[in-house]
DNA sequence: AGAAAAAAGTTGACGTATCAACTAATTTAA
DNA sequence: TTAAATTAGTTGATACGTCAACTTTTTTCT
């Protein structure tokens, strides 16, 4: 999408990060996901993309992988100071275009394009079922 | 998008063709466009994936290259009669999941998506421009 | 307890989107 | 008319999205 191209673009120069990578470590540090499964719950995200996103962030050291005491097939996830800095300058930047993107958009097609996203997502599950 | 996800296998199922092919034949076949340049214009393409696309559909014996007489930058492009062919039974698949989709929207929804839709990639564009 | 099912991650494959650098041919403009 | 700019198309690189097969560990069920 050539929507995402400016967010794309404040990720690179301001933080060296791809939107993937940005998105993990929004979720690290912004919600109470812990887990590569947590984080595919939260935003549906594939399991392997999500996989390799991770191992990339820890080879660039933004993340360190503990393996889980309870459960020995989940690894807990932790951001480095280094992520959380960077995570803490970054975020204002992309709120920023976030509101001035949405700022053109009144209440009423917010709305209607919400809804009628979910009508077709729903719409187009349902055709698939009946092949 | 998970919205493509049925033209995906309606494609594959029934033509052994992917989106991006079925996009560049449906162009070939319904509109003037006669070669990479047209197309690019038409739907705004990449101009690499495109001549990707059209070497594998030629390739696969679906589309034949001709050297344009007076310009020899440019090459022609002509469906195959197997990729006609393929054409006429695929459209009208392609036709009733778009009609399917699109049934549980009313009027005004449609015309808001468009709308903010325009407006979100041109405030995009605004604020790249302000960078 | 032991077999079967499910969950967490990893890896491979393929398709799609975008950007950039490049060649060759054509158009433009000095 | 020749140099510079444009246009058509190719190729390489990187990111993203989705599906499938697979291993290991845990849970469920009988």
């Amino acid at each position: 999408m050539r929507l995402n191209a400016q967010a794309i673009g404040i990720l690179k120069r301001n933080a060296g990060l791809t939107l993937t990578q940005w998105r993990v470590i929004a979720l690290l540090a912004g919600t109470d996901c812990k887990n590569s499964s947590d984080i595919e719950r939260q935003i549906g995200m594939d399991k392997g993309q999500l996989s390799r996103t991770i191992r990339g962030l820890a080879d660039a050291g933004y993340v360190k992988f503990k393996t889980d005491a309870k459960d020995h097939r989940k690894s807990n996830l932790k951001l480095t100071a280094k992520a959380q800095k960077i995570y803490d300058q970054t975020l204002p930047l992309m709120r920023n275009r976030q509101r001035s993107l949405f700022a053109h958009l009144d209440e009423t097609e917010i709305k209607a394009i919400y809804s009628a996203l979910e009508k077709l997502e729903r719409a187009a599950q349902l055709s698939e079922d009946e092949l």
